[in-house]
This record gives structure tokens, sequence and C-alpha cells, in this order.
DNA sequence: ATTTAAATATGATATTTGTCATGTTTTAGT
DNA sequence: ACTAAAACATGACAAATATCATATTTAAAT
């Protein structure tokens, strides 16, 4: 199993900021695990007991709503941690998170990384930009759900994916998700969605294989209002 | 002025976690400030380059929404702090603050404290906690902006309202908010959130006495589809 | 390869919410 | 106390979105 120490994925992470023999002790303690696309890492109201390094693939942070629909509210990457917030606070998760692709991610116990964040000021405080980073973009996801619409945001949500999670080679979207999925983004039915995704199909702002999408022309996805 | 080190107020938020010789040393930097209803604390944009140690009073944060309408993402009263985001991020404000009524807040410079936020693990594990509370109920909110309906938001705002900031003594909402306001925190339109509370109203769950909201059947509004 | 289930797509219609118009009440300023 | 401005209220209508029905296509399982 290879080491925290040497491994580059922390480079991206709060990880980065704890010394080498707090990695070295981490190292013996981690696990790490496959999950495939489609498996839930953790459900909501389950106590995740430490946090996961994403090291490879991503995956999507959802709540139940009532109606019993899905509401995403963020998406995990490589090179992220998953489950801060829980390490933080010692809750169960008030999120599910379901991967999208096949991912590796490495699993270190709270026990194990608790004491380094009340003690190592460096890596606490890297984790609090983090969280700040988090806590304001989540401010801009609820003035976007209160005050835009459907169409606004779905092309903007377009313009996220394609901008933070980049494109394949043909230059479709690299992580795909299903219309469900976009729906559950956006926070419409599925048909809503369905349907705005063909007009914009139709408009020329995009394209799709299958279930590919690939972005035609971003800068009119933009002025969309 | 009143010293940090005495200061009741403190044991409210992450600054209770600061050592004697650290109050002694804010106490003397920090400015007392009186902020009339109605005035902005700190502009979207703006650099606030401190926090605030919200002595009392309340206000509220919101952002300006491309279309002119402002959405107030969340209230900060006695007690809390404000402009952690800032502080932590070194950023300009992404949210307006303005009083909702009249407050005493203490303003301690950024320069002051955040060294003390790098080195005082204690303090910034407190911090820590706070935000990962906030984080939660902003993906609460996402949720709901998503999921619910008008009815329900605005249903659940006066439930949140009274059991987070109390009533008067004669049974009406402490926080006084203009029909405006209301809106402004459900993501409606002014005409829209008036007509709501109108019908709430006719059904009995709340009073209204001028601008004064008493929530009459809580039940009912926790009912509410 | 064939069957079955799931996902995508689209139309018709109902419901929710926004917008505009207009009137009334309350508040603030002289 | 009086006036002007702001806030509140409600109706009429338009626009956005949800829901239900039903094809069609795609993916999965045997």
């Amino acid at each position: 199993m290879s080491k925290c120490e040497q491994c580059i994925i922390k480079q991206f992470n709060s990880l980065k900021s704890l010394t080498t023999d707090e990695l070295t002790r981490i190292s013996k303690c981690k696990t790490s695990r496959i999950i495939k696309k489609g498996e839930v890492i953790f459900e909501e109201g389950e106590s995740i007991n430490g946090v996961y390094c994403v090291r490879d693939g991503i995956c999507k942070l959802s709540k139940l709503s009532e109606n019993g629909k899905d509401q995403i509210v963020k998406m995990v990457v490589k090179g992220q941690l998953l489950g801060q917030r829980s390490l933080i606070n010692g809750e169960s998760s008030n999120l599910q998170a379901t991967a999208l692709n096949d991912m590796e991610v490495c699993f270190i116990p709270r026990s194990e990384i608790i004491n380094d964040l009340q003690k190592n000021p460096k890596f606490s405080f890297d984790v609090l930009q983090d969280m700040a980073k988090d806590l304001k973009e989540a401010d801009d996801v609820i003035v976007n759900m209160a005050q835009k619409s459907v169409r606004q945001r779905l092309a903007e949500s377009l313009i996220y994916i394609h901008d933070t999670f980049g494109t394949n080679p043909d230059g479709t979207l690299s992580v795909l998700l299903s219309r469900e999925d976009f729906a559950n983004i956006v926070g419409t039915a599925t048909e809503s969605a369905i349907r705005v995704l063909s007009q914009f199909k139709k408009e020329g702002l995009i394209s799709t294989v299958g279930k590919q999408i690939k972005i035609e022309n971003i800068e009119g996805l933009k002025r969309i209002e």
C-alpha cells in the first residue's frame, strides 16, 4: 500500500500541512478502498468516524428532501477530502455520498487525525480555509437557487462542470451525469431538466451523443437570462 | 470602554477559547461601535479587515442577485461573530451586512487576531466547529430552496425565527422584519410573500398587529406541505 | 441474441409563482 | 397635524414549472 508521505494527492488538500511524522503515523492506519460507480460511500445519518481522501474519481454529495427527491449539494473530486465536516463536529453525516464513476479513496480514522486537527495549527488553518471556500460557494448556490430560473441554473451548472471537472479529448464533459442528476443539481423535475437540455440542443448551445454532453457555445450559455 | 477579558458575550462564540493574554491584547485595539437599524455594516465586495463581535442586536447577511433582488443568506445575532470568513481567507466580503435593529458591536482588526487563529489551536478548532455548523445549515437551506414551495419555505422561516430569536412578552416575533425581508429570506417576490402571509392569517396560523407577527398555531405551520 | 428494465424524450394540462396595476395603510419628516 | 413617501395589500393576468401520460431509445441481465 502506498504511503501518505509520498502520496502526491495530498498536495491538493489540507493533508499537505501535516508534518512528516504525522503523515507516517496516519499512513499506518489508513485503509485504501475501491468504490464502484453508483456505490454509496456513506449515507445520510451514518457515522463516518473518519475522513476520506479522494485519490481518484468523483462523487456527489446529496440530501434527501421530504418530498422524496435527492438534492445534490456539492461534488467532490480527486484531490479533495470527503467528510471534513463530520470529522470536525463528530456528528453523523447530514449528506449522502455516491460515486459518479469508479473511485479510489483512502480512509483515515477520526481517532487518528482529530488530535492533529486540535494541535497542529497549520493543518487546522488549512482546513479552515477550505471550509471558508465551501461556505462561500454554498452562499452562491443559495442565491442562485432562490433567484434564478431553471434555465439559468442549468446553464450555469453546465459551465461549472465544464470549467471545474474538464472535458474528454472529444470535448464532451468528463463527468457523466444522468438527466436525473442534472435535475437534482438544479433542483427541478427530471422532465424539466430534460426539456431545457433539449432546448439548449435546438439552440445550438450544446450537442449530445447518448448521455454525453458537449458544450458548443459557452458564451451563449453564459448569456442566458 | 469594557474589556474583552471580562465581557460575557464572548462565552457565546469562539473568542472564549483565547487565552487571557490574547484577550488583553485584543481588548486594547478593539473598537466599539453603535449601529442604527437599517445601517449597512459592510457591503458586498468591501474589505472588512477584521471581525465583529455582536454585543447586541441582530443583522442580516445578504447578497445581491443579478436581477437586482437581495437574497438573505443568514442572520447574525448577539453573541455571534460577523465576518469570520473574510477573516480566514483575507478576501473581501461576498455578503452585505445590514442591521435589523439597533446594534452594538466590537471590531477586532484582522492584524491583531489572525496570528491567534494560526497559532492557538483551541481557538481555531472552535472557529472550525462554528463553520461546520454554518455549512450544515447552508446545505439545509439549499435543499429547502431547491425542493420546497414558497408556502413551505415561508412557514419554515417563521418557525426558524420563532425558535431561534424568540418572542416578545406578547408573543410576537422579537425580530421585526418587513414583508420584503421575508420575501428575501424565502427567495420570492414581495407580493408573493405578502399573499402567503395573508393566507396564513386567514387560516389562523398567524396573527398580525401592524407588521408584528405572532405565531398562533406552530403545529399547523409545521404541517404545511 | 433476446428480453426486461431503466433512462430519455415530448405532449397536454394543472399548479405555482411572478409581474403589473392600483388602492390602502403606515411611517417619517417637516 | 399634515404631507409625502414607503410599506402593505389584493386583483388580474402572464410566465415558469410540475405533473401525468405515453412513446422511444438505451442499457442491463439472462
